[in-house]
RNA sequence: GCCCUUGUAGUUCAAUGGAUAGAACAGUUCCGUCCUAAGGAAUAGAUGCAGGUUCGAUUCCUGCCGAGGGCACCA
């Protein structure tokens, strides 16, 4: 039992003792105070249960108190009644500096849980479209569902990362047609010997020429719609080499990218394999989930307080919604014993999630039941160079360079190799960037201030890197002393700070975020860790052969590190060896 | 018109119905023989408006105002 299920179990003791009995233990809660000031742990239990028991929260808070102080609660130096009525718990220092030494001296595993061990979870994340760019949306998508998809590792469940890819579609055939017509209009040729980047680059550029004239030119827009029934059906061959091979040079340069951000998907699903499947289902469910309606197919989504949305057009085909059917029940058919499948998509999609969630709920309930739709805002822009580029597309790898030049800038001071600042450039920007999409709640837009990023300060991901970077550089120098191990017995008065506060909390920490699939808990609690690191930093020499607390500082510094990693891990974010 | 999301310091974000609403950047002021100053210490500054529920509301409910998104054959 731990320190916070000894409190909470000696609450409900003392509240039963007092003649509140609560049969629900949740109902007790312990929290962390805003401020250390006011102790270490705090419940508001007396303000809740006066009214109950009509008296005056104080005095309640005092009653609960003197059986608290009958149970033998050794690791409490102090609880002390605040406010309108806070219990509050100072926990002993010697027990913080224990904690901490355990940690320094355990496997590095800290922060990890098993309660979910035979759990599995499906995260559909990033879901870039071949033939088009992997943009700054895919790249939110990525550093959340990544998050996501760590943050449930650590309950110890299995995770599927799914990414599910639109290789068919009138944005291929878009691309198609401009790739018929309209190559030579465009600037740059590219040749066998091109590079995987600049051939995606120029299939980027056909498909916007052919998005355009789908919406100028009426005789274009046909044509491309007799191109996309020709890829449908495989009926031209020289279409279908064309297919083939830019579909090709798009997955091959989309694993770049995966790789890059540090994702690996179990599953690629593609929209080209489950519109069958999908066709299948609304055919079977006629009738009784979908009807026909102006010669469409259709889910009448008001009789459900949901949008109406078309499943099979009037000409025959499958929308998206029929191929998100075929690919929601393709995924149970792979992994029938998923608990639960997350799905994470930009916001503009959420109320046409919740019709899926509710035909999937209609088709098959298991699927409606376990399925869970998770959406992020946009990517935006407040202000410099990268806000005023023509169009409103932005590549993810555009916006990952133009940082990581600046992050070269930065370092060319410093003693790299030019292959070693090319890596440690790598991972700050990416680092940088993944920071400002997960320090605040997913959901709600992310304004990207490219001022902010160049100066990387205060709440940034470098920031987080560099503290890690400076415990790894002491911890190095702590090697060229002799060390003499550090007994937390030999030093029972031993004061301690926020820092080791701070270590102590991780497991909490993480399990919210978890439960509440909160990556901007972990984000938030490391930048406080992380200042407190540096507090200690500032004001303690930690590596010094005189001083007798430098074992125990050294081991700080190691535990630190450890829940650093850990939680930084757990943002898909790397430590740089050196920065 | 209807539906969803959202409104917190000058700016970008926090805050499981609780205590003095936290950070960071920008501003003002300090800290350089030291394990990387991409750092530390100090200082000033905010809940859109109006009601309601509650012992207690940034948080829940209603209305208004502002912002973003979505509303049948695109994804």
């Amino acid at each position: 039992m731990n320190m916070r299920q000894e409190l909470t179990a000696a609450l409900v003791t003392a509240l039963a003792r007092v003649g509140l009995a609560t049969t629900d233990p949740s109902s007790v809660r312990l929290e962390y105070p805003e401020s250390l000031d006011h102790g270490d742990y705090a419940t508001n239990v007396a303000l809740a249960y006066a009214k109950k028991k009509g008296v005056s929260p104080r005095a309640l808070a005092e009653e609960i108190v003197a059986e608290l102080e009958k149970a033998d609660l050794e690791f409490v130096e102090q609880i002390t009644i605040a406010g309108p009525g806070f219990v509050n718990f100072k926990i002993k220092d010697a027990v913080f500096a224990g904690k901490v030494v355990e940690i320094a001296s355990g496997d590095g595993e800290y922060g990890w849980a098993t309660d979910s061990k035979s759990k599995k979870v499906m995260v559909e994340y990033t879901d870039p479209n071949p033939f088009k760019v992997f943009h700054i949306g895919h790249l939110m998508s990525n550093a959340v569902g990544e998050s996501i998809s760590r943050l449930v590792q650590s309950s110890g469940a299995e995770v599927v990362r799914a990414c599910y890819q639109g290789d068919v579609g009138l944005h291929v055939a878009k691309t198609i047609w401009a790739i018929q017509n309209k190559r030579q209009d465009l600037g740059f040729k590219i040749q066998e010997s091109s590079t995987i980047t600049e051939k995606v680059k120029w299939l980027g550029e056909m498909y916007v020429i052919g998005s355009n004239a789908f919406e100028d030119d009426a005789v274009a827009q046909k044509e491309i719609h007799a191109i996309n029934k020709q890829i449908f059906e495989k009926s031209d061959p020289e279409i279908n080499k064309m297919y083939e091979e830019g579909r090709k040079w798009s997955l091959e340069y989309f694993d770049t990218i995966y790789a890059r951000l540090g994702t690996k998907f179990n599953n690629f699903f593609f929209e080209s394999e489950v519109a069958d499947a999908g066709v299948q289902i609304v055919k079977e469910f006629l009738g009784k989930v979908f009807i026909e309606s102006e010669g469409a197919t259709i889910f009448k989504g008001e009789d459900y307080g949901v949008h109406t949305r078309v499943f099979i057009t009037s000409n025959g085909l499958p929308t998206y919604e029929t191929k998100e059917l075929g690919l929601n029940s393709k995924k149970f058919e792979l992994y029938p014993d998923l608990d639960e499948s997350v799905i994470i998509t930009a916001n503009e999609q959420s109320d046409y999630f919740k019709v899926l969630l509710k035909v999937f709920s209609l088709v098959n309930p298991k699927i409606g039941d376990k399925t869970k739709h998770m959406s992020h805002g946009m990517l935006r822009f407040a202000s410099g160079k990268m806000s005023s580029r023509k169009g409103n597309i932005i590549a993810a790898e555009s916006l990952i360079d133009d940082i990581k030049e600046l992050v070269t800038e930065k370092i060319s001071g410093r003693e790299f190799g030019p292959e070693e600042a090319e890596k440690v450039s790598d991972e700050i920007a990416i680092g940088a960037i993944k920071y400002t999409i997960l320090r605040q709640a997913v959901g709600s837009d992310v304004i990207f201030d490219s001022a902010t990023s160049v100066s990387f300060e205060g709440d940034s991901g470098p920031y987080l890197q560099y503290a890690a970077v400076r415990a790894g550089a002491v911890l190095e120098k702590a090697k060229q002393i002799q060390d003499t191990g550090f007994k937390i017995q030999d030093m029972p008065s031993i004061q301690v700070s926020t820092l080791e506060r701070l270590i102590v909390r991780f497991p909490d920490i993480i399990a919210r975020a978890r439960a509440e699939y909160a990556p901007q808990h972990v984000a938030g609690y490391l930048i406080q860790l992380a200042g407190a690191f540096n507090a200690f930093y500032a004001t303690n020499v930690i590596v010094d052969e005189k001083e007798p607390l430098s074992a125990y500082r050294v081991a700080v510094t190691k535990a630190f590190l450890t829940v650093m990693r850990n939680g930084l891990w757990i943002l898909g974010i790397k430590i740089p060896e050196r920065m």
